[in-house]
This record gives C-alpha cells, sequence and structure tokens, in this order.
DNA sequence: CACTTGATGTTCT
DNA sequence: GAACATCAAGTGA
C-alpha cells in the first residue's frame, strides 16, 4: 500500500504531480495518525522553472533538499508564519518537486479540528498549502524526510478521478515567475470543496 | 461577496 | 530593506 521509492524516481514531474492526486498522505505525531487524500497539486519543474527555488541551478542551505534522490519530503516556511510540504521526485541533482496544495481529510479529522481549531466541516481546514500542512501537524522538523518511512508517508487507496475530473491550470501565488507563470502546472479534482481558489473550469 | 491587513523566516540586493 | 509557492480575521456593501 504504502508508494515504493522507485515512484518517486519517476522523471517526469508533470505526471507524477498528477498521479498523486487520490494518493493518501499519512503523518504520524506521537502516536497519532492524520491522513488525508491529495486533491491539488503543483509541479516544480527544477532548475528549468521560475517558479522554483531551484530555478538556475540555485543552491541555499534550503534548497538543498530537493536535490536528493526522489521520495523525500521538502518542507519550508512560506511568508514567515506556514510551512508549506512538497514530494521531492526524480533522481539526485535533478531538483524537481510536487507541492501538495490541498487534501481532503480522511483519518484523524478530530486531531485536524484541534491543529486547525475550526470544524472539519469547513472547507478551509485543509484547503491551501499551508493549511493542509497544519492539519497534518507537519513543519520543519519534517524537512528531508524519507516518505518510506513511518513519521510520514503516501499510499495507494485505489482512488482514481476520472480524468475529465482531472483539471489543469496556471499556478497560484507565482506571477513573479514571468512566461513560466501561465504554464498549466496545477492539477487538482474538479468540485472537491478542498480544492484551493477556483476551482471550476 | 470582494477587498484589506497583519503575522514574519529565508534569501537576495 | 524588500520580496516571497499564505492564511484568517476584519471591513464594507
Amino acid at each position: 500500500m504504502k508508494l515504493p521509492l522507485s515512484y518517486y524516481s519517476a522523471q517526469d514531474v508533470l505526471f507524477l504531480a498528477q498521479d498523486l492526486l487520490g494518493k493518501v498522505l499519512f503523518t504520524e505525531i506521537n502516536g497519532e495518525i492524520t491522513a488525508g487524500i491529495i486533491v491539488e497539486t503543483e509541479a516544480y519543474n527544477g532548475i528549468y522553472d521560475k517558479a522554483s527555488h531551484a530555478y538556475g541551478g540555485k543552491r541555499t542551505d534550503r534548497t538543498e533538499t530537493l536535490y536528493s534522490h526522489g521520495g523525500i519530503s521538502y518542507v519550508y516556511l512560506c511568508y514567515g508564519i506556514h510551512h508549506l510540504f512538497n514530494v521531492v521526485t526524480s533522481v539526485e541533482d535533478e531538483p524537481h518537486a510536487v507541492l501538495v496544495r490541498a487534501i481532503e481529510p480522511l483519518i484523524g479529522t478530530e486531531i485536524m479540528e484541534n491543529r486547525r481549531n475550526m470544524p472539519a466541516s469547513k472547507a478551509a481546514i485543509s484547503s491551501g498549502p499551508g493549511s493542509a500542512a497544519k492539519a497534518l501537524g507537519i513543519d520543519r522538523s519534517f524537512n528531508k524526510k524519507d516518505l518510506t518511512g513511518n513519521e510520514i508517508w503516501i499510499e495507494d487507496h485505489g482512488i482514481q478521478y476520472p480524468s475529465e475530473d482531472i483539471v489543469t491550470g496556471p499556478r497560484i501565488g507565482v506571477a513573479y515567475a514571468q512566461e513560466d507563470a501561465l504554464l498549466p502546472w496545477r492539477f487538482f479534482v474538479k468540485g472537491n470543496k478542498y480544492v484551493s481558489k477556483p476551482n471550476i473550469i
């Protein structure tokens, strides 16, 4: 059930970003397990992508994680407040990553309600990358974790959305990336209420 | 409903 | 000093 390391080695980050929709993201913290179905992702295409932290081959202490082999997590702090969770894909020195932007709560919803201080009936509990990470209890201690380990991992529960329900569009919040901001590298499930921003075509 | 605003770490200028 | 892969609470219609 847990996705094997080989799954993350695929070098086509666009395929993986789409394929991760419907997969189930788990975390276990102090014995508390929470999980949610991934319903929204964005692809970041390594050194050729102006919206990527690794654009142009940039390496800093923070981005070093992106250059590892696929199958680990990349968590960083955005706007000084929010933790954003990414799946590092491809092989070593190919800094491709998939940002998880929204999940649908599946397991441990009461724990998520406590973390978010709002009822799970509100879509905002896990809509948007900062909220989804917080609902799962992800913070920077989850950076560079092995996704086949027992703290954070992804399972395949056989959930598959019909292709007509998978919608692509330009990525959110990357206007600074100029022409790359227009690339249709955001993938989400049509009509799912946990999807952030415009969720209709 | 649309818009405004405050919170504030990391990185680059 | 400024910009940034954001959120939630507030305002005013």
